[in-house]
RNA sequence: GCGGGGAUUGCCGAGUGGUCAAAGGCGCUGGACUUAGGAUCCAGUCUUUAGUAGUUCGGGAGUUCGACUCUCCCUCCCCGCACCA
């Protein structure tokens, strides 16, 4: 049996015990410090992967550990699956989409090989719910199968009644402190279904992002009284307006909107009347009919003609264009083409004169362009007609982001004169509103087309409500939270305050997708938008699972009980009475809530902060007191694979089913969580894989041969001593990084940097009796499994089960760890002689002759307190050879070297850091190479190592080292 | 455009004021094991040298006794910008 398939049978084994023995569920224990860690309920409308499974891995660790170090945890876990992505999927799967089911036969058959049940299963989809449950299902068996210590009997989804009743609840309070407030809103809208879409209802959707784009449609009046109305995104021209455009062919309706008439195209019509207008059509008309007619241009009032133009699209915005040739590529193109065509002139009876004398008006000036920017560029791109739609395009996307950031309005603009574009814009388009001469007219930023086949509009909803999160009381508390708030790592700070000042009123509600009705418009078919109602549920763990127990119906779960148990209001003779709840029941959900509450630890990625984070700060402080409030955010970066993002495109995502197979859960677990640091994107290389792989099995080899030694206590030799000390301070180190939650720093020191310890130490193992280095073994790798639990629990299961414990290891406390000082002098003494061999093999690389003698001259005392001295003087100031030699007179040690103490300073202003190290005395650098010398003579070819103390025992020095020595820097002479 | 993050030695990546020529991995070179290894283990991997010294961390300037680390400018790259989970 290879390795990989023992621990993957081990990892089974203790899964299945967990589970048997329920150790993960948190119980009120008031014994100890309590501890709530949430990440986020998935979303189960599919397959989860790795990069959700290094998030959830981190917040294994993290509870884990914290569970080890003596709190009493409780980590959660619910499914989220209201909005419309699990509606969205039934759809599909409904009406026989095939890249649908194409894709959810792939997921589903990351579970189930057999074809058969792999569609029926699918075809199970088109109930939303079935989409839910089964995910939800696999979702969680995936975490458990990681071995995620997960309390899996709180569990429930956001579709469920009892959450319903708790969102209401939530909405009530939120609508009581008015922060709910109403307006109308543009949203992307499917005139066949008369609903609102998403991306995933939009073809080609998630390939080309379609927008809401707001124009202004400038009212041109007519000569009867009625108005042309021509949308555009670019307001500040129309000082540059030299005559409309229509299409002469296509169809125009005049109709009676708001109390005025409008003429507009029939598509744009049609719009309109879903963007919140009163319309009455009154007659249809081509737009022939217009042309040679003439418009009065609003503010500057002059009278400009109506030309036909082909490159005019009534299906986009009115239909109608004014044109600004100084400006605008087409513009100028269409000008140009018409003026030399005879035929249409002829056909429409223009008048030649005046269409002759049509010249582009400027109005904005702009760095790198001429007057007219837009007959430059026409000519640089070679535009010859207006049906260079290509070049035209190009030429008014560089021309509308030229003017838009660096354009400045000409003196012909009146008071507008001086003002930037970007502001100009705004100003002008506020003015004609002002004025009644625009209105505000949505467009998609491209044609786009429902699943269902029909034309996707802007549309304008009334009574929306939004959550006013510019409100500035509110955004001031929840500033007060973040404040007072842990948030790590603490870089991502910056990013929570700058989505706080960016938040403003956000739309709450929706007419689509699944979720919890809309307490204030019953009836009207309004839901809860889904980011919504996702924001205090932690909260609802702490009393689900007590509702359930006691079998309270969801009518029961009215405002007032939660007001009792969450905020402490009312009294519970009330709240009995109107809910006919038990006494018991509501005094045990209320203990529970004020015991867990609040959420102490909230670990996810970190594209939820500008959303889903913020929120939840806002809607705490919003309802509950201080005191409840979340204490800590911990974020993770994303996950790629190979260099590569992971996408079903590339066909590289690995699911999280897939890993106790193709790697092992333990193996997994150490990888992700110790390969990069949580704020950094890990890139998952196979090749890195492997290196954990071989890294986890020396561990799990060492491990294994010393599972049955008896622990006594024995004589340590120096190795061994050495190897107890690094251990001790690399696992102390370990703790340390985990105050600050840096995992990757703690897995380092607690297992690769110490498994390193322990090959070092099995190089000297055949010169140390085998009892002794059995014995010291297994001390260190039972240190280890316990600090190292957290991180790959099911091995440490299973080592602590094989030396004889009964006890699951999950629960046992990692006791602080304490450094001695003989620790930090054996650590120290490891160092030293691991530079010293260093040294050794350098000179021999360079003489390229192996030595028979290895003359070590270990530095004399004085130096020592030259260095100390340094230390202090030169704490944060330059090194002076003056005052090393003024302070070094008075000491009655260096006051005999000062040639030598010259020398060191001269060193010492060349390198300033040459005395900041660490020392050991001398006599203590001589005592570690006595220990070492048999091994240092082995490895050196039985080299004979004769020791020598500069000042002292210097028997034999022809070449005059021992003066160079210097702390933790022999001097070395080879012969 | 706005906001955030980044640029490190052949590659991927640690490092955030002094034991830094800079962890670790990959790759490459040599060795061990080997009549096989794409397996495993050991060693080496900027230049130079009896353990020294020199030049490096996108480019430029500055702060400091001292900068990969701090400040400013420049160049390039990545991410987010809302009603979507």
């Amino acid at each position: 049996m290879t390795f990989l398939d023992e621990i993957r049978q081990i990892e089974k084994k203790w899964q299945k015990k967990w589970q048997e023995d329920q150790i993960f569920v948190g119980k009120i224990d008031n014994s100890r410090p309590k501890w709530f860690i949430t990440l986020p309920y998935p979303y189960a409308s599919g397959a989860f992967h790795l990069g959700h499974a290094r998030t959830y891995n981190l917040g294994d660790v993290i509870t884990r550990f914290k569970r080890q170090r003596g709190n009493n945890v409780l980590w959660p876990m619910a499914f989220h699956i209201t909005g419309t992505p699990v509606l969205s999927v039934s759809w599909k799967i409904k009406n026989k989409d095939e890249k649908e089911w194409q894709k959810y036969r792939d997921y589903v058959s990351i579970y189930e090989n057999n074809k058969k049940k792999i569609e029926e299963t699918v075809a199970t989809f088109e109930k939303p719910e079935n989409v839910a449950t089964y995910f939800a299902n696999k979702i969680i068996n995936d975490f458990l199968g990681m071995g995620f210590s997960i309390d899996d009997t709180k569990q429930f989804t956001t579709g469920d009644l009892e959450y319903n009743k708790f969102i209401e609840w939530q909405y009530g309070i939120l609508n009581e402190k008015n922060l709910i407030t109403k307006g109308s809103y543009p949203i992307l809208w499917c005139v066949n279904d008369k609903n609102a879409v998403g991306e995933d209802d939009i073809k080609d959707g998630d390939v080309s992002k379609v927008e809401v784009n707001e124009f202004v449609g400038i009212k041109f009046e007519l000569d009867n009284g009625s108005f042309l109305v021509a949308a555009t995104l670019r307001p500040e021209t129309i000082f540059g307006a030299t005559n409309v455009w229509i299409h002469p062919d296509a169809d125009y309706e005049e109709m009676q909107i708001d109390n005025e008439l409008w003429i507009v195209s029939e598509e744009a019509a049609m719009k309109l009347k879903e963007q919140d207008h009163q319309i009455d059509s009154l007659r249809k008309l081509k737009g022939k009919e217009l042309v040679n007619q003439e418009v009065v241009v609003p503010i500057t009032s002059f009278k400009i003609p109506i030309y036909p133009a082909t490159f005019v699209d009534t299906d986009h915005a009115t239909g109608v264009v004014y044109s600004v040739p100084a400006h605008a590529p087409y513009d100028y193109a269409a000008l140009a083409d018409l003026q030399r065509d005879e035929e249409t002139i002829e056909e429409y009876n223009l008048n030649r004169d005046r269409l002759g004398k049509i010249k582009p008006i400027s109005l904005i000036t702009v760095k790198g362009y001429g007057e007219f920017p837009a007959v430059e560029l026409c000519e640089k791109l070679g535009v010859k007609s207006q049906k260079d739609r290509e070049k035209l395009e190009e030429a008014t996307q560089t021309i509308y982001k030229d003017e838009f950031y660096s354009g400045i309005m000409k003196e012909n603009t009146g008071e507008f004169e001086g003002l930037e574009v970007e502001k100009a814009k705004d100003v002008v388009a506020d003015k004609l509103r002002d004025n009644n001469l625009a209105a505000e007219i949505y467009e998609t930023s491209r044609e786009a087309f429902c699943r269902c086949g029909a034309q996707i509009i802007v549309a304008v909803l009334q009574e929306q409500y939004f959550l006013n999160y510019g409100d500035e009381k509110w955004k001031e508390t929840a500033f007060k939270a973040l404040n007072s708030m842990s948030i790590i790592p603490e870089k991502y700070r910056l990013t929570f305050e700058n989505t706080f000042n960016w938040l403003d009123k956000r739309p709450c509600v929706r007419k689509r997708g699944l979720g919890t009705e809309f307490p204030l418009t019953k009836g009207e078919g309004w839901i809860i938008e889904s980011l919504s109602d996702s924001v205090i549920y932690m909260a609802f763990y702490t009393v689900v699972q007590i509702i359930r127990e006691n079998q309270i119906k969801p009518e029961q779960l009215k405002p007032e009980l939660f007001d009792f148990v969450f905020l402490s209001k009312g009294s519970i003779e009330k709240v009995m009475e109107s809910t006919a709840i038990s006494e018991d029941s509501i005094n045990a959900m209320k203990e529970s809530f004020e015991y867990w509450y609040p959420n102490d630890f909230r670990h996810t990625a970190i594209t939820h902060i500008s959303n889903h984070l913020s929120f939840t700060i806002f809607h705490h402080v919003a309802i509950f007191p201080e005191k409840y409030w979340v204490k800590a955010f911990s974020l993770n970066e994303n996950l790629i694979n190979n260099g590569e993002a992971m996408s079903k495109s590339k066909g590289n995502v690995i699911p999280i089913a897939h890993i106790p197979e193709k790697y092992s859960v333990d193996l997994t677990r150490l990888h992700l969580a110790s390969v990069a640091t949580a704020d950094s994107v890990l890139d998952w290389r196979e090749a890195e894989v492997n290196y954990a792989q071989q890294r986890l099995k020396r561990f799990w080899e060492y491990a294994t041969s010393v599972t049955s030694v008896e622990n006594k206590e024995i004589n340590l030799s120096f190795p061994s001593k050495i190897l107890v000390s690094s251990v001790n301070s690399n696992l102390k180190k370990a703790l340390d990084a985990m105050e600050n939650y840096n995992v990757r720093e703690f897995i380092l020191n607690a297992f690769f940097t110490n498994l390193r310890s322990i090959d070092d130490f099995e190089k000297l193992a055949e010169h140390i009796p085998k009892e002794e280095t059995e014995i010291v073994l297994r001390k260190v790798i039972e240190k280890m499994i316990l600090v190292m639990s957290p991180v790959i629990p099911h091995l440490c299961e299973e080592l602590n089960e094989r030396m004889g414990n009964k006890q699951y290891i999950s629960l046992v406390e990692i006791p602080d760890i304490t450094v001695s000082e003989e620790d930090k002098s054996y650590a120290l003494q490891a160092k030293y002689l691991a530079n010293l061999q260093e040294d050794i093999e350098q000179v021999i690389k360079l003489v390229k002759s192996i030595p028979k003698k290895i003359h070590i001259y270990i530095n004399a005392e004085w130096k020592n307190k030259l260095y100390d001295l340094a230390k202090r003087i030169f704490e944060d100031e330059a090194v002076n050879i003056g005052k090393i030699m003024v302070e070094a007179k008075q000491v009655s040690e260096l006051s005999n070297y000062m040639k030598e103490v010259s020398d060191i300073a001269k060193l010492m202003t060349k390198n300033p850091s040459i005395f900041r190290i660490e020392m050991i005395s001398s006599s203590l650098q001589k005592r570690a190479v006595d220990e070492y010398k048999e091994f240092l003579s082995r490895i050196f070819d039985g080299a004979e190592i004769i020791v020598h103390i500069e000042d002292q025992e210097v028997s034999y020095d022809p070449q005059n080292k021992a003066r160079k020595s210097r702390p933790m820097k022999p001097a070395l002479l080879l012969e």
